[in-house]
DNA sequence: CTTGGAATGTCAACAAGGCTGACATAAATT
DNA sequence: AATTTATGTCAGCCTTGTTGACATTCCAAG
C-alpha cells in the first residue's frame, strides 16, 4: 500500500493523535445525521422509513436487481428487506417480475411513482451534499471520499467500488 | 461565507455534478456500516446496542453532564435515552449524582467499568479511524472534517463545535 | 428420470430502540 | 402560593433489525 509520503512526514503525523482521531469520530455522528434529516422528513410523511429509500436508491441505481443482490448491497437479513419490499410493491412503487432465466429469482423494478418518489428523496438528499462540497471545496471533496473510501469494509467496498465504475 | 476561489474555477466545477454527488452518498452509507462494524460486535456480545454506546461516549466525554445536556447532544426523547441510562445504571456503568447546585438536575459519570467498556469500544472505533486516516494521508483528513462539518445540521454543528474547542 | 440438495423468496414472531402522550415528583422561580 | 423546569415512569405504537420454519425452483448426481 503506497503510504503517504508527503513533506516533512514527521510533523505531519500530528494528525494521528488520538484527540485528531476522537474529532474525526464526531464529525462522522453529527454528519451522518444531517445526511438523512432531509430524505427522514419526507419519508416520516409517508409513513415510510429509512429502509425504504436505502431500497428505492439501489433499485434506482441498478434497476433489475434481484432480492439476493440488494441484500448484499443493504446488509440486512432477506426477511428485513422483504417487509420493506412487500409494503412498496404493495404501495406500487417498486415492481418485482419473476426472472426468465431463473425462476426463482425476482427481478425489481421502480415504477413511475416510485421513481417520483425516489427523486424527491434523493434531491433533498443531494442538495444538502452539494452545498456542503461546494463549502468545502473541490479538495476537500477528494479528501472526504479518499477517508471515506478507507474506512469501509472489504465487502462494503467492493459494492461501492462496482457502482463508482458503473457509468461513470 | 468565503467561497472556493482557487485556480480553475470554471473546470474545478466538475466536482459538482450529480454523479459526484451521488458518488458522495453512497461513499457516506457504505462507510457509515464500517464506522459503526467495530463497536458494534462488541456490544452485541453484551447485549447493548449502538445506543449504550452513544451515551458512554459522551458522558465520557464531559462528565457530569445533565440528562437534558446529553438529550440534546443526541437527538433522541427522554424516553427513549432513560431506557438507555436505566441499564446502564442498573448493570453499574453509569453513575447518576444529584445536584447540589440544582437538585433537579441528574450529573452522569461513567463507573470504572463502564470507562473500561467505553474504552474498548472507542478503541476499536479509533483504530478504524486511525487506519483510514493513516491511508488517505493529512490533506485529505483535512477535507474529510471540512465537508462533515459543512453537512451538519446547525444545532449539530454547534454541539460539534463546542466539543471540538473543549480540550482541543 | 428421479431425487436430494442448494438457492431464492415468503410468512410469523420477537427484540431493540425510536416515537408520542399522560402523568408524578421535586426543586427552582416568580 | 402558583408556575415553570428537570427528570423519571408507564403505556402503547412504529420501523427495522433478528431467527426459525417453510415453499418454490433449479440443478446435478445417481
Amino acid at each position: 500500500m503506497a503510504e503517504n509520503a508527503g513533506p516533512a512526514a514527521n510533523e505531519t503525523l500530528l494528525f494521528l493523535t488520538d484527540d485528531q482521531i476522537r474529532k474525526g469520530i464526531e464529525a462522522m455522528f453529527f454528519a451522518y445525521r444531517g445526511f438523512t434529516a432531509d430524505p427522514d422528513r419526507i419519508l416520516a410523511v409517508q409513513g415510510y422509513g429509512r429502509a425504504h429509500h436505502r431500497a428505492m436508491h439501489f433499485i434506482n441505481r441498478s434497476p433489475g436487481t434481484t432480492v439476493n443482490n440488494l441484500l448484499a448491497i443493504l446488509g440486512v437479513t432477506k426477511q428485513s428487506l422483504n417487509r420493506v419490499l412487500r409494503t412498496l410493491i404493495e404501495d406500487g412503487l417498486v415492481r418485482s417480475e419473476v426472472g426468465t432465466r431463473d425462476r426463482r429469482e425476482r427481478h425489481l423494478y421502480l415504477t413511475d411513482a416510485g421513481a417520483a418518489l425516489e427523486h424527491e428523496l434523493s434531491t433533498a438528499q443531494r442538495d444538502r451534499m452539494r452545498a456542503a462540497f461546494r463549502q468545502a471545496g473541490p479538495e476537500a471533496v477528494a479528501g472526504f471520499r479518499r477517508v471515506l473510501e478507507a474506512m469501509m469494509d472489504g465487502d462494503m467496498r467492493r459494492h461501492y467500488v462496482r457502482f463508482r465504475e458503473t457509468d461513470s
